[in-house]
DNA sequence: GTCTATACTCGGATAGAC
DNA sequence: GTCTATCCGAGTATAGAC
C-alpha cells in the first residue's frame, strides 16, 4: 500500500540463483505468461496448477522457477510495483517541483484507490513476511520498508530546509509514521470507503508546518 | 467491544426450534480444546486436521462448528483480545487518570511487542478480510475498526475540551490516523525492530499540542 | 539444470447416517 | 442438528529421467 516514491533501483529477479544464463530468460518467459494469466484472472482465485496448465508447462515445472506460490505473487508484485515507479518517475519528471514526502504517499495511495487488488495482495504478502518460515518475502519487504522510508527521509530533509515543515523533527521517526499512517489508511479505507484517506494524510501535512 | 452477545456467527441461523444452547456449548467446548492446541504449538504451523487430531474430533466436525479455519482462527483471536481488554479495563480501573488516545495506542502497542504471533495472526487475519470472498472477516474487522476508532474519538474530545491537544482538528480523521499509524509502525517493527515505535507514537502526541 | 511423475497433507464441499 | 465418510483440487516435497 505504501509504493512510495523509491529511488529507482537495479531489478534484482527475486527467487533462485545468480547465473545470469539461460535459466533467467526461461524464468522471465514464463513470468510473463503467468502474468497475462494473472490479468485475466486475478490472482486471487487463481492456482498454482491452473496457471501452468495454462501456460503449458507441469506446475513442477513451474514450482522450478518459482520455488512456491507465494514467490511468483512476490514476482508479480515486484514486477507491478517497478512498472508503476517507472510512470511515477515520469510523472515526476515532467512537473517541475519535488513533491513533500506526504504529498508523494497521498499520491501513490491515490493510484492505489483504483486498483484495490494491488493494495489486497501487498497486504496478503506482507502478512505472509511476518511470518517465520518465509525468509525471503521477508527480506524482500524489509528492504521494501527501507528504501521507502529513506525516499522519504530525503524529501522531508528537503522541507525542513526550505522551511516548508517543522526543522525540529526527527525525520527518521517521521518517515516511518508517515510509511505506517499510508500502509493503516489504505487498509481501513478497503474495509470502509468512509474513510478519508487523502484527507487523513492532508492532516498531517498540516500538523508538521512551522 | 461490539454490544452483540459474543459468538459473531451462530452455528443455528434460523431454525426456530428450541435449544441453542447445546450446539453453542458445543462450539465452546471445542474452542477451548482448539485454543489450548494453539497455545502449545503456535498457529502457524497447525493444520485443522492436526488441531481436530488432537482435541479428539474429526476434521469434517470441526468445521461444522467453524467454516472455515480462518473462521477458527477469527475465533482464537477474538477470544485473545477480548481477554486482553478486560485486563487493560482492570489496569485503567486502577490508575486515576485516562490515557489520551495516542498514549492508549502506545500500551497496547507495548504489550503487543512482547508477543509477536499475536500481531502476526492480526495481520494475516485483516489481510485475509480484505478478500472478497470472506465477508464473515470482512465484517468483522470493519467494526473492529469502527469501534476501535470510535474510542479514539472519545479520547480525542475529551483531550481537546481539557486543552490538551488542538482543538481546531478534526477527530475523526485524527482517529483514522493514530490506529493507522499504530498498525503500519507495527508492522514495520516485526520486520525491522530498529523502528522505534514509541518514538515515533510519542511525535505524534508532540504534534498535536496546541 | 530442466523437467516429469508421484505422493503426501492440506482446506473444503458433499452426502448421508444417526 | 451433529457428525462420519469420502472426494476434490490445492501447495509442496521428493526421486529420478533427460
Amino acid at each position: 500500500m505504501a509504493p512510495s516514491p523509491e529511488t529507482p533501483q537495479d531489478p534484482a529477479p527475486i527467487g533462485r540463483s545468480g547465473s545470469y544464463s539461460k535459466g533467467v530468460a526461461r524464468r522471465k518467459e514464463i513470468l510473463d505468461r503467468a502474468l497475462e494469466v494473472f490479468r485475466e484472472r486475478g490472482p486471487e482465485g487463481t492456482s498454482l496448477r491452473r496457471v501452468a496448465e495454462e501456460i503449458g508447462v507441469s506446475h513442477g515445472a513451474l514450482l522450478h522457477y518459482f520455488r512456491s506460490r507465494e514467490q511468483l505473487l512476490l514476482a508479480l508484485y515486484e514486477h507491478t510495483e517497478t512498472h508503476r515507479q517507472e510512470q511515477r518517475a515520469e510523472a515526476e519528471h515532467a512537473e517541475s517541483e519535488d513533491p513533500g514526502a506526504v504529498e508523494a504517499m497521498i499520491s501513490a495511495a491515490r493510484v492505489n484507490v483504483h486498483s484495490p487488488g494491488y493494495v489486497q495482495l501487498y497486504s496478503t504478502l506482507v502478512a505472509g513476511a511476518l511470518e517465520e518460515r518465509n525468509p525471503e518475502a521477508r527480506q524482500f519487504f524489509t528492504e521494501r520498508f527501507e528504501r521507502v522510508r529513506e525516499a522519504a527521509v530525503q524529501r522531508l530533509r528537503r522541507q525542513q530546509e526550505s522551511g516548508e515543515i517543522r526543522a525540529d523533527l526527527d525525520v527518521d521517526k517521521l518517515a516511518a509514521l508517515i510509511v505506517a499512517a499510508s500502509d493503516g489508511l489504505q487498509t481501513q479505507w478497503l474495509l470502509d470507503s468512509d474513510i478519508d484517506l487523502e484527507g487523513s494524510l492532508r492532516m498531517v501535512e498540516d500538523l508538521l508546518r512551522p
